[in-house]
DNA sequence: ATGCATGTTACATG
DNA sequence: ACATGTAACATGCA
């Protein structure tokens, strides 16, 4: 599920426990999820903490703690954060869960594909100031995108688009999006578009995150039936653009749908 | 039962 | 340094 919008949505799940303390913190510290921490350390380090605030980049999220403790949360293939009344029991796949005085603050992640990460740190994590720079930012502008693609001149474009380092929170499902809209076929070269499809994939990259961040972001609601997201997860699915069946096949591993007619 | 899944990383190979 | 392919991780769902 989740890609960037997804990620800002769970992470503002937690939103009601800023400002509270966390009275305890329960784990399953023998997870995966718990692969870069202690599971004890995480329970050590947080309970007694206030929640402070909260704040994404691509897929990752991160929560301020009083006394300059940070948690970090990475959500895998199938993570969420969810709250639970306090009488709640913790289920299965709660593989951390803080006590506040709004319920339990929970994560859940059946695969366990996803991490929890803890940095103790004055300001923002080291970690955090390094990150890439974010397709909405101003700074993500068609000049450093033409870079980017000069640089990778021979990615396929679908695997190009799902490099975290440069573009932040794509997913499977942005990625088709982008290239869908972009009129550009998922297993093209990027030294082979021409300058207006290079604008095209520029403008359609800034629309699919603008749009996943407005439609998605706030409250989980889908894009509308005008975006290829609506009709690419089975097989046999119409293309909006031009009423035939959509393509899907594996393009860089990776389960791929576009519109045969449609994209060049 | 079989195949597939909105993610990432390690490793081998070119 | 880049690119590609594969396996691995662990579980639920159709």
């Amino acid at each position: 599920m989740p890609e960037l919008a997804e990620v800002a949505y769970y992470c503002s799940r937690w939103n009601s426990g800023i400002g509270s303390r966390v009275t305890a913190v329960e784990t399953h510290g023998q997870t995966r999820c718990f692969r870069d921490v202690d599971a004890d350390c995480v329970r050590t380090d947080l309970t007694g903490k206030r929640l402070i605030g909260s704040r994404t980049h691509g897929k990752r999220m991160l929560f301020e703690f009083s006394e300059g403790s940070w948690l970090g949360v990475h959500l895998g293939m199938t993570g969420r954060l969810l709250v639970r009344e306090a009488s709640e029991a913790l289920e299965k796949h709660d593989h951390l869960a803080l006590k506040t005085g709004v319920g339990w603050l929970v994560f859940n992640d059946p695969r366990q594909f996803g991490k929890i990460e803890l940095f103790e740190s004055d300001g923002l994590p080291a970690e955090w100031q390094a990150l890439p720079t974010e397709i909405l930012s101003k700074k993500f502008d068609y000049e450093y995108f033409g870079k980017i693609l000069e640089r990778r001149s021979r990615s396929v474009l679908k695997s190009l688009l799902l490099v975290q380092g440069l573009f932040p929170g794509v997913g499977n499902w942005m990625a088709d999006e982008i290239l869908w809209r972009a009129r550009i076929r998922p297993d093209r070269r990027a030294s082979l578009l021409d300058e207006k499809e290079r604008k095209a994939l520029f403008d359609s990259l800034r629309f699919v995150c603008r749009g996943a961040m407005k439609y998605v972001a706030p409250d989980y609601t889908d894009p509308p039936k005008t975006w290829l997201f609506r009709h690419r997860w089975k097989a046999g699915g119409i293309c909006p653009k031009t009423g035939t069946i959509l393509e899907r096949d594996e393009v860089g591993g990776r389960t791929t749908c576009w519109s045969s007619a449609w994209q060049r």
